[in-house]
RNA sequence: GGGGUUGUAGCUUAGACAGGCUAUAGCACUCGGCUGAUAACCGAGAGGUCACCGGUUCGAAUCCGGUCAACCCCA
């Protein structure tokens, strides 16, 4: 058999089987590297958000990175080279940690630290790419068009260095300190964590909440009433804290005397009475006796100070401090300069032999505190309070605030900065600029750098006993230091490391911390590339990137960190643009979690369901708004899509086929029907491409279901006959033209989004490149739009819809030819002409609303007219119902009125109503107000041709039945009743040529199917005519 | 406790910033039809308190205020 033009598509192909295809012919054709190192004309910079691999990748990491595919390929079809274009891996970390730790069975840091930092080490570096394999088998499946030979790895000794000079830098400018203070802290993996470490692990729970009374120091009788959430804390007080501005009351209950917040009094008291009101500020300064004598109070505390953080929404409005446990507390503290009261030791045990509960978890000391404050008449009141509670989000242990040493990125005193530089990064979606992000930005806190853990990335930093510090910017510094560069920089080989002070000669040892590991994944911009060591990176033009997106959770997680980060070292906004994805959720809308046993895995899921589908699936609705993960629904989008332009390129190419058809670019006749297709391609194309340059994605999947209904269900439809013709004119390269043009135009639309039908298509119509990635994205070309005749097109097509509607009312199939069809409104009579053959009907006129054929008449509304002609009311509704109806409008159209009998009828008072002439049906277009009637009125002749077009119908169908291509010539066999031999004989040429039959028997024989047509038995046998 | 987003038919969804004919469309459902694309297609029907309450307005799915629910973030 001779190659064929255009391959045919085997009935019955699937998606799968051509992501099967275009995926083997990509591996054989090295698609993807001819992809990566395609040139353009314009930069744009890439950076992947790096995942941590120790984990397998799920649906929502398979949809962040279609996105990125997305822009990837647009950007290159869009002439530019996208500089980057590699993976990323996250390495280092506390959950990394967690995992080794789970692994060998450990519970505390001394653990490790027997076992030994090295070997410990060792296990993480390992497991972290458990995944890997996975994670790129999945960007594989999936057509994830990166270089994954080019990754940037967090723990490699480059990308450690380019953080090491990034924190020299940040500290030269004083930006980078060291400092004790309260932070919160994890007692089991004895660290402390930064504030978006601990927005993951918020959790509801039950605390005591307990009243207790502060005995004044000065006045007779009288207490002050404190509330607090953490009975454990109550040991270490140092102060109570009243806001200066609130209002107090000093109330007598039972002979004692109580200073409270006004208006917490009555839920504290069931029964008092109030003596005196004050203000806040007048209890600053007042003093009282230590609540519990364990601990001796330092010098300056026992006393009330003034905090505007006190509110009156619950508890007392007086606040106990205990400065080593609370941030507020910690800086009153520091401003009143007095020494920190804290019995509680780093695993978050009291460690103080004074106290009756040393040895004790603090948590779990709550109880017996109580019961102790209760024995001691302490306690006023004591309630179970649900709040929400830090807990450590990897290893679930609720958190302490804590005093430590700790290095901190003065992040707040940029905040101004951050602020400016996020008006220029383009969100997507928009709300999260000045929602989420920027309300982040605007109280920024100062940034918690420091982990007194094991693997992360080392802190640079070395100290002499004198109290000097040295920060470390690269490899060779410590050379130059005098000390030796470990192979790897890791702990514990780093920790080895030790040199002189330049500035006193003492030895340096290092601070032995590492850094939270946000601040690798936050130095990607830079550290990708070993800036400023080695590379290509400017950042100049390199900074900001030029799009990002992740996750929503990573709003205030990467994107934050990334943002901080090229704000100190680049003084500008870290990305251009960013896109926030939502969760994709299970079936039922549920949250997908490990614990529920819903998640999905990317890669089992793509081993179901072809990628082009879950692609368009993601983009099926905005992407920042969540979808549920129904198969159902990706079915349907791809049918809707895909499966119907591989319908519309198998007839196209069966068609083109048979009539040796080579595209020479667009070769338009004057047919509207091309040039609406064309023009509506040219809309799609213009639309699509602002749409992908606006990040809008899902508004060219919206867009392109559209095209595909108006390409198959209109324009295809109409013109199939055209293909059919015999010859090969001018009229007819213009439809092969115009479809193998919108094919070519829509598929190359889709490519990025649609990445292996794409080319599916593009390489069996015969593109002129290896694959179409490599091409270009389609110029609209404003030439060829024509909106007149888009609108055209659509008011003849909803004159078509309204011809279908009153066929259906009445009952005549649309296999019957019409006498008549009247249209009466705005149409074009050349548009029209080409949608004549939908409407099966022998004249197709337009006509003038005057000619019309309709009747109108006139009628009085008694409820309107009846009060004010009263008795005459009858007469003049004779009168007026016998009257031509459009002189009764024509009159009141010119006079606004109309007179009869001598009464004045206001057009409120009359109906007018229109009725169609009894041979026509008649109703209206939907959209655009044209009248259509069609002849109710069927003469023999045209029923006639009505019967020979449903007989035609039947041996179609049992041609279809016997599998015969449509090239081979049968003989039919009828056995009919009278009309239908009438119709028959009359029709015998229309039957033969349509059926590709050479005869027509007029007999009855064996084997003949039975059909019922009209209510009539009508039998029919076919066979091969030879 | 504070902030953000969302809520339109059984499901998915347009319209909302710029208020205005009968609230858009698809899937599924019922009935009818079409057939040289056929695991495709067309028409009709049914299905809606546009989450709820109130306000502004001649007119509100749309603007404003409040409530409820879901999700996210923060403390």
């Amino acid at each position: 058999m001779q190659s064929l033009r255009f391959k045919q598509i085997e009935p019955g192909l699937t998606l799968k089987d051509i992501d099967a295809e275009i995926r083997g012919y990509w591996k054989d054709k090295d698609i993807l590297n001819k992809i990566l190192s395609k040139g353009g004309s314009r930069k744009f910079v890439f950076l992947e958000g790096p995942p941590t691999a120790n984990g397998r990748p799920h649906i929502g990491h398979a949809m962040t990175r279609t996105i990125k595919d997305i822009v990837l390929r647009f950007n290159t079809m869009t002439d530019h080279k996208i500089y980057r274009r590699v993976g990323g891996w996250d390495c280092h970390g506390l959950p990394v940690e967690l995992e080794a730790e789970k692994h060998f069975g450990f519970h505390t840091k001394s653990e490790i630290i027997n076992f030994g930092v090295e070997k410990f080490n060792e296990y993480c570096r390992e497991s972290i790419f458990r995944y890997i394999d996975e994670w790129k088998q999945v960007d594989d499946l999936l057509g994830f068009s990166i270089d994954h030979n080019g990754d940037y790895i967090t723990l490699r000794n480059d990308y450690i260095e380019s953080e090491w000079f990034a924190l020299k830098t940040m500290y030269k400018s004083g930006l980078l300190y060291k400092d004790y203070t309260v932070v919160p802290y994890c007692p089991r993996c004895e660290t402390s964590l930064s504030s978006h470490e601990v927005a993951q692990g918020y959790k509801d729970v039950k605390d005591p909440s307990v009243y207790v009374r502060f005995k004044s120091a000065d006045e007779e009788n009288t207490y002050f009433v404190a509330w607090t959430t953490t009975p454990w804390t109550l040991p270490s007080n140092e102060f109570l804290v009243v806001n200066p501005e609130m209002e107090y009351s000093l109330v007598e209950v039972q002979g004692l005397k109580y200073y409270v917040a006004t208006s917490r009094a009555s839920s504290i008291f069931k029964d008092y009475k109030e003596l005196r009101r004050l203000k806040g500020k007048d209890l600053v300064g007042k003093r009282y006796i230590q609540l519990m004598p364990f601990l001796d109070p330092p010098k300056g505390t026992m006393k009330v100070v003034a905090g505007s953080f006190v509110t009156s929404e619950d508890g007392s409005g007086i606040v106990h401090a205990a400065p080593a446990f609370g941030a507020d507390d910690y800086q009153i503290g520091k401003s009143e300069g007095v020494e920190i009261l804290n019995p509680v030791d780093k695993n978050g045990r009291f460690a103080d032999e004074r106290l009756p509960w040393n040895g004790k978890f603090v948590r779990d000391a709550n109880d017996e505190i109580i019961v102790y404050l209760k024995k001691n008449q302490l306690l006023i009141k004591s309630e179970k309070y649900e709040h929400s509670y830090p807990f450590c989000y990897r290893c679930d242990t609720p958190l302490l605030y804590y005093p430590l040493d700790a290095w901190f990125i003065a992040v707040s005193r940029i905040r101004d900065k951050l602020v400016e530089y996020n008006e220029r990064i383009n969100w997507k979606p928009e709300y999260l600029k000045h929602g989420r992000f920027g309300n982040f930005l605007g109280e920024a806190k100062d940034w918690n750098l420091s982990r007194d853990r094991f693997w992360g990335t080392p802190l640079p930093a070395w100290r002499c006993k004198n109290g000097h510090v040295v920060f470390v910017g690269s490899r060779k510094e410590i050379e130059d230091l005098g000390g030796n560069i470990p192979a790897d920089l890791h702990r514990p080989y780093i920790d080895g490391v030790k040199f002189r002070c330049p500035t006193c000669g003492e030895e340096m040892t290092r601070e032995p911390y590492v850094i939270d590991t946000w601040f690798d994944s936050g130095s990607a911009t830079y550290a990708a590339s070993h800036y400023p060591f080695e590379g290509n990176f400017d950042p100049e033009t390199d900074v900001p990137v030029s799009f990002i997106t992740e996750a929503i959770d990573q709003t205030r997680g990467w994107f934050y960190v990334l943002h901080v980060i090229a704000a100190i070292m680049f003084d500008k906004n870290a990305f251009e643009s960013a896109l926030s994805i939502n969760f994709i959720l299970d079936e039922q809308g549920r949250k997908m979690s490990k614990s529920k046993g819903n998640s999905v895995y990317a890669l089992d899921f793509l081993n179901e369901v072809p990628p082009d589908s879950l692609r368009l699936f993601f983009l099926y609705g905005a992407p920042w708004k969540s979808k549920n993960l129904d198969k159902k629904v990706i079915d349907e989008v791809s049918r809707k899509t895909l499966m119907t332009v591989l319908n519309v390129y198998s007839f196209f190419a069966y068609n083109a086929n048979i009539d040796n058809f080579e595209y020479a670019g667009l070769q338009l006749s004057n047919n509207p029907l091309d040039r609406y297709m064309v023009s509506k391609t040219n809309s799609f194309i213009k639309f699509s491409r602002e749409a992908y340059e606006s990040l809008d994605f899902h508004e060219v999947v919206r867009s392109a279901m559209e095209f595909v209904d108006d390409l198959s269900n209109f324009y295809l439809r109409l013109s199939r006959r055209r293909f059919w013709a015999d010859g090969f004119d001018e009229d007819k390269r213009s439809a092969y033209s115009t479809l193998y043009y919108a094919m070519m135009q829509f598929v190359a639309v889709m490519a990025p989004i649609t990445p292996f039908f794409s080319d599916f298509i593009y390489l069996n119509l015969g593109g002129s490149m290896d694959s179409i990635h490599l091409e270009s994205f389609p110029e609209f070309d404003p030439k060829l739009v024509d909106e007149k005749l888009e609108n055209g097109m659509d008011r003849a097509y909803s004159v078509i819809e309204t011809v279908r509607r009153l066929r259906q009312e009445n009952s005549i199939k649309g296999r019957q030819p019409l006498k008549e069809i009247l249209i009466a409104g705005d149409i074009d009579q050349a548009v029209l002409e080409v949608v004549k053959s939908e409407l099966n009907a022998k004249d197709v006129r337009i006509i003038e609303k005057e000619k019309e054929p309709i009747t109108l008449s006139a009628d009085l509304r008694m409820d309107r007219a009846a009060p004010v002609l009263r008795a005459k009311v009858n007469a003049v509704r004779e009168k007026i119902r016998s009257m031509d109806g459009r002189l009764v409008q024509d009159q009141i159209t010119a006079n606004g009125f109309i007179e009869i009998d001598g009464s004045r009828i206001e057009p409120d008072m009359v109906d007018i109503s229109r009725q169609p002439d009894p041979a026509y049906a008649y109703s209206q277009t939907e959209k655009y107000s044209i009248d259509v009637f069609i002849n109710k009125n069927i003469d023999r002749d045209d029923y006639l041709e009505g019967l020979a077009r449903e007989i035609v119908r039947r041996i179609q169908v049992m041609r279809k039945e016997m599998s015969l291509n449509y090239t081979d010539r049968i003989i039919a066999y009828l056995d009919v009743s009278d009309d239908f031999v009438d119709a028959i004989n009359r029709h015998s040429d229309y039957i033969k040529n349509e059926t590709q039959s050479d005869k027509l028997i007029l007999d009855k024989i064996d084997g003949m199917k039975l059909w019922e047509i009209n209510g009539e038995p009508v039998r029919i046998k076919i066979e091969l005519s030879r």
